[in-house]
DNA sequence: GACTTAATTGACGTTTACGTAAACGGAAAC
DNA sequence: GTTTCCGTTTACGTAAACGTCAATTAAGTC
């Protein structure tokens, strides 16, 4: 009774292989591959995998990271600060350094797609302006 | 005299292979490698490439569609909506629907990039609280 | 003109991120 | 009770994007 009674429902949630392949429109060999890498730790039932929500959290941040261009180690970096131990301050300020480049980096494309949406904008409107000088 | 006379003398720049590979933070060996792919097509002084301002820019959109995670046949893909041909209307209508996905690609990525960003900032906080609470 | 330095060519090696095929296991449907 | 479906395991295959030699050449320099 003076347990925390109060867990949400979101805990129990589990999914199969296939639930989440097609959820996330990659194949099952992709999970499973995942997990052999680590990055995903799904229980069993008997020989079957069952993946609970933090796994479906994971996915996501992977085939994130994967549209970002992402290496699977860069996206092993990336989930690795979502569960940090509240630890020592050396382990912190680590963490620290590693958001900042990792902002840095990201900063640096964002900064690129606008440069190549510009591009595209200029491109496209060469391409209309022919277009309508054919008619 | 009726030449045009006035060419820029931007046109007559040159670059070696370690000019490029230092500029941009590339190997020659890469260099050479985009060369065998048909991105870049340097002339020769003897055996030695010599690269234009022509191949410069196609090199800055190489590094540049990599830093954004694209493949080189999808940066070969970008390379030639730069150099169309004033051709045909479908030919025209084809590269329009390019730029399109192209650019729908862009946006998802830059959406991607904003929810990094957000969550490394609840992520970075959350370590600074951690942080001040240590001492 | 020997020496160093930069570049070339060719070839094989390597890593990443899965694909694909084969062979098997359990469970549900008919 | 056997087909059908999904899932698993093992293992080999592969495409992309270079890295890494090794042998050769050409260009300057002292």
């Amino acid at each position: 009774m003076l347990s925390n009674s109060a867990a949400l429902d979101e805990k129990d949630i589990s999914f199969s292989i296939s639930d989440l392949a097609r959820e996330f429109g990659v194949t099952t060999r992709a999970i499973r591959f995942y997990e052999d890498e680590g990055l995903l730790s799904p229980g069993r039932s008997g020989r079957q995998r069952v993946y609970t929500s933090r796994d479906h959290v994971r996915l996501k941040l992977i085939v994130r990271g994967k549209r970002l261009g992402f290496s699977l180690s860069e996206v092993r970096e990336i989930i690795e600060m979502y569960d940090l131990d509240p630890g020592e301050s050396g382990q912190l300020r680590y963490f620290l350094e590693q958001i900042k480049k990792r902002r840095e980096a990201l900063q640096q494309q964002r900064h690129d797609i606008e440069l190549t949406l510009d591009e595209l904008d200029s491109i496209e409107s060469e391409c209309k302006h022919r277009l309508s000088a054919l008619s």
